[in-house]
RNA sequence: GCCCGAAUGGUGGAAUUGGUAGACACGAGGGACUUAAAAUCCCUUGGCAGCAAUGCUGUACGGGUUCGAGUCCCGUUUCGGGCACCA
């Protein structure tokens, strides 16, 4: 009989479905274990073979886990809120919502015909309200919550307003925007407006006045980690900064906690350390610098203090508030026309150019140190947001104040013994410090660091500034709060209420605030969110329910909000939700979460380093701090899988011309700048052109299929070469619809089917690299399962048989390398391992249903379909899914014979066969045979024996 | 510029973590079966020399440690990834 995969891959697709076989529930007498996946984008184009890489290893492993006696979870869900869908519904009016559930009917049956074990009872979907309401109630904690410095934890916000009524701000230690300061008095003199005001400065989830990343051909703010070089990573559009009103999240307050938590996880090195990074924490100083002639002070975040003599101006960023400050009478104009031009530049400008810019104040600070009078300055490469928005500038020793410095003419002063910096700064942090103080100068109590290493000069410097009461040591960190509201309409809407002017939260008894219908999903005329196309959409605080936008009267009817959350909002959190899915009490229960804790694997791509991946651990935290979640940490391990690449193709046109020209006829020439390859024909260039790999087999082109394809080349002229072919020319690039690459998981489950495609996505490579789809390579991986087949055939159709010596020993080195290789997520090396063991049985004609089966089982987390098959065939009448992983047995492991050679200097060497086992007398032997090695090697001595299991034996020796 | 990571046949990639380099697969070449093709099976396949046994050489390049290095150390080159006026 012939493996037909197709028969058979239906059959228990339908079986699986009916039988619920991946159905979980929280079994405390078994231990859990909790594989996710990150849950895709439903995107029109549909899955390729790249997107299934990291759900077929997962689910491999959820597999295994499972056949090891672990409750395993394994959901997946759609994270269905997102921009293209919103912009389809804008040029054809078509309801995002409408599209969303069409695209996810079309990843479903994508995903269910390559044979996953998800349990579907459990999917969640963003855009359910069903789901949205615990983003929003999340939403609403975190307004009210505030960040305890002290105990580094979240605090309900009443703490705060208690305290502040009692105290006032004294004592308070509280993650905030901007440091305040007030009396209990003051506090309750303030109006409920100004009180609101003040407690958004503490609030986890605020509405801050803040600088954003605006993108005005998206028309919506974007987060740090959606602006990649200047530009959105979405479509790729230019990004402006701008100062607007906007919901934040604090998860700058959380900058130390997630920094310490990535040593408790298990994640590769590069996402931990690209966190590391994107956090940027550093120790420095905080230093007061009085004002000359002034009664005032401003302070800057230095983490060289030990340059404090080598400063010979101060830098202050064109959006600091100290600006309007400092600036002098005379010095106004020409300040207000700088910052004018910095604001008309936008991030990429800023990003792409570093001109050397900037403005005297006409202000001048005294030195703490020595009391010298330093200019102060105003330039664009000082940054608002960081720090203090202000710097001391040392220009001998940073390299940016350096070049300021030359520019404008400002001196340098070294302080480190041999550096040169007539032609550059000298940035390191080592060497010998001179010149602090120079010499004849006199310092504040005499302090001074001449001839100390520059990490002592640090040290003593904080120790003085901190004694001295001149500033004060100072962690800093480069976290940027999150900003949380977009101004679309395809996203959860914020269960927020404006009672006049403050916002309020709608009661959490009336969750989820529904996303309204609006006749236009465009923003309105007069430049509103789409949301204000809304027409029901204001609250009634009375009746606890939404009403008509003409109702409002600001006395008990109030306008709704207009942003809705951005797309990390309901993907923060989606991993518990999948614990307990359909509890509408909670976003989990204390069972549920008990029970499953955290996720133990996590799969995806690493493009969520900055993104995902830190909101998520800050949510998490949150949610931790509140006892909702049971674990610091939501991943405990992250594996990131590469993508897939395709092979794109490319018709060569010369130019301004509808002449293709064969790629074999073509001349190759390097550009200019040598980096890229150009190709030309008779003296002309051509430009590439992608073409449908379908039309493709190997590099030759189906003339007359790509004519048909597509109009413009209906008449086109193709050149052949002399074998009367037209060649392409191929290179890897990302798989995309665009590039006419992409190829589909239901053609390959159709030829070959879903095992077929599992075993070969494993075998491909490295489940973390990223590699081009090679069509050739699949045929190796159909074969092996044809050739498995026909062993289990031919077994079934003889009798049965006790395993045989050999068969035990081809099956334990199996079982061997097949768990050590899930545990390590190595699955390319054990495709291998099944090829050979397939290899070893046939020509062993094992006959052992023993055997045969316990290879079923080993096969079942690669090919399930093909595991129950054969399983059932066996005459087991329960899935292969509830059989039990085999243990492996050394024993029948062990090999009859070994060579025993000596080497010395690769020419002397003898050999012996003896069985392998340590206490066996031929093993013993062996230790013998090393002084009669000897006589060989006269005047050495063996100081090592080296035996390499059923390979060779060395006996390493030395001159005596 | 700074911080990671990588480099092995024609190709994807193995190598028990310091112990026979190139598993397994693809591709290529040869053969069997077949009228033929597909499918299947067998053999060869890093390079050089040789009929052969075998020998020499070989893991980006140059050094080093070691009885022994793809693996460890130093330097160089190239290619990826991340961060980037972050004081």
């Amino acid at each position: 009989m012939d493996y037909n995969f197709q028969e058979i891959e239906a059959r228990w697709r339908k079986e699986w479905a009916e039988m619920k076989t991946y159905h979980v529930e929280a079994d405390a007498s078994k231990p859990k274990y909790y594989v996710l996946n990150m849950f895709p984008y439903p995107s029109g184009a549909g899955l390729h073979v790249g997107h299934p890489l990291g759900y077929i290893a997962s689910d491999i492993y959820a597999r295994y886990k499972r056949l090891k006696g672990y409750n395993v979870l394994n959901p997946m869900g759609y994270d269905a809120y997102g921009l293209p869908a919103e912009q389809y519904a804008i040029q054809t009016g078509q309801h995002p919502e409408v599209t969303t559930n069409a695209n996810i009917a079309r990843y479903r049956e994508q995903l269910d015909k390559i044979g996953f074990s998800f349990d579907w009872d459990r999917e969640v979907r963003t855009c359910a309200p069903d789901y949205y309401k615990w983003t929003q109630w999340a939403f609403q904690k975190m307004f009210n919550s505030f960040f305890c410095n002290a105990c580094q934890s979240a605090r309900p916000i009443e703490e705060l307003t208690e305290h502040f009524e009692k105290h006032g701000t004294k004592g308070i230690q509280a993650a905030c925007s901007e440091e305040l300061s007030f009396s209990a008095e003051e506090w309750k003199a303030m109006t409920p407006k100004e009180q609101s005001d003040v407690l958004m400065n503490y609030r986890l989830a605020f509405m801050g006045e803040t600088m954003v990343n605006w993108c005005p051909e998206l028309g919506t703010v974007l987060a740090n980690d959606e602006v990649v070089n200047g530009v959105s990573e979405r479509g790729g559009y230019p990004v402006e900064q701008k100062k607007m009103r906007q919901w934040c999240l604090r998860v700058s307050a959380y900058s130390q906690r997630l920094l310490d938590g990535l040593d408790t996880i298990q994640w590769s090195e590069s996402i931990k350390e690209t966190q590391r990074n994107w956090i940027g924490r550093s120790e420095g100083t905080e230093m007061r610098f009085q004002v000359k002639g002034r009664d005032e002070h401003f302070t800057i975040f230095t983490t060289r203090a030990d340059t404090i003599f080598g400063v010979t101006f101060m830098v202050l960023a064109p959006e600091s508030e100290l600006v309007g400050q400092l600036t002098t009478e005379e010095q106004r104009e020409e300040v207000e026309a700088y910052v004018k031009y910095v604001k008309g530049r936008t991030e990429r400008e800023r990003m792409i150019d570093h001109k050397v810019t900037g403005v005297f104040s006409g202000s001048y600070a005294i030195n703490p140190f020595t009391g010298e009078e330093i200019p102060v300055w105003i330039s664009e490469y000082v940054l608002s947001g960081y720090g203090t928005g202000a710097i001391m500038a040392v220009p001998a020793h940073d390299s940016r104040d350096y070049a300021f410095a030359r520019h404008f003419n400002l001196p340098v002063i070294p302080l480190i013994e041999g550096a040169d910096v007539s032609e550059e700064s000298f940035d390191a942090k080592e060497g010998i410090v001179m010149n602090s103080p120079a010499e004849g100068v006199e310092t504040l109590a005499g302090f001074s660091l001449n001839g100390l290493t520059v990490k002592e000069a640090i040290a003593a410097t904080k120790k003085f500034v901190t004694e001295q009461k001149l500033g004060r040591v100072k962690v800093n960190y480069r976290l940027r709060d999150a900003i949380f509201s977009r101004q679309r309409y395809w996203g959860e809407p914020f269960p927020v209420y404006y009672k006049n002017g403050v916002p309020t939260m709608v009661p959490e008894e009336c969750l989820p605030v529904m996303l309204p219908e609006v006749a236009d999903f465009k923003p309105t005329k007069t430049g509103e969110p789409p949301l204000g196309n809304a027409q029901v959409w204001a609250w009634d605080e009375a009746n606890r329910c939404i009403v008509d936008k003409a109702l409002i009267d600001e006395k008990t009817v109030f306008p709704l909000e207009l942003f809705t959350m951005p797309g990390f909002a309901g993907s923060s959190a989606y991993y518990l939700r999948y614990m307990d899915p359909h509890n509408d009490a909670a976003l989990i229960s204390e069972e549920a979460a008990g029970y499953w804790k955290s996720v133990d694997l996590y799969v995806g791509g690493s493009e969520h380093a900055t993104g995902h991946l830190i909101y998520s651990r800050f949510w998490n935290k949150f949610l931790f701090d509140l006892g909702v979640s049971k674990s610091e940490e939501p991943f405990q391990r992250l594996v990131n899988q590469g993508m897939i690449q395709g092979w794109s193709s490319f018709v060569h046109r010369v130019k301004n011309t509808n002449k293709y020209v064969s790629f074999d006829l073509l001349e190759e020439r390097l550009s200019d700048d040598k980096k890229t390859k150009q190709y030309f024909y008779e003296g002309t260039e051509t430009d590439p052109i992608h073409a449908d790999i379908s039309l493709v087999s190997g590099n030759v082109l189906n003339v007359e299929g790509m004519r048909q394809w597509r109009p413009e080349f209906s008449d086109a002229e193709f050149v052949l070469n002399v074998e009367g072919q037209y060649i392409v020319s191929q290179a890897v690039e990302k798989m995309s619809k665009s590039k006419y690459n992409v190829v589909n998981p239901d053609d390959i489950c159709e030829k070959y089917g879903a095992d077929t495609l599992r075993l070969y996505e494993m075998f491909l490579g490295p489940v973390e690299q990223s590699k081009p789809w090679d069509v050739a390579g699949i045929d190796g991986c159909f074969r092996f399962l044809k050739k498995a087949w026909s062993l289990f055939d031919k077994a079934l159709e003889a009798p049965a048989a006790e395993p045989t010596k050999d068969n035990l020993k081809t099956l334990h080195k199996l079982i061997k390398k097949v768990s050590e290789d899930i545990e390590a997520f190595s699955y390319n090396t054990s495709v291998p391992a099944f090829m050979v063991a397939v290899g070893e049985l046939q020509q062993q004609k094992c006959q052992s249903r023993e055997v045969l089966a316990t290879f079923a089982i080993l096969l079942a987390p690669f090919c399930p379909h093909f595991a129950e098959e054969v399983w059932h065939r066996l005459g087991h009448d329960t899935s292969v899914c509830d059989a039990q992983w085999p243990e492996w047995n050394e024993e029948y492991m062990k090999e009859s014979a070994v060579t025993l050679g000596v080497q010395f200097n690769g020419k002397v060497r003898f050999s012996m066969d003896f069985p392998v086992d340590a206490t066996s007398p031929q093993m013993q032997e062996m230790a013998k045979a090393a002084p009669e090695a000897q006589k060989y090697l006269d005047g050495m001595q063996i100081v090592k024996i080296v035996a390499v299991p059923g390979r060779i034996v060395n006996f390493v020796v030395r001159p005596a």
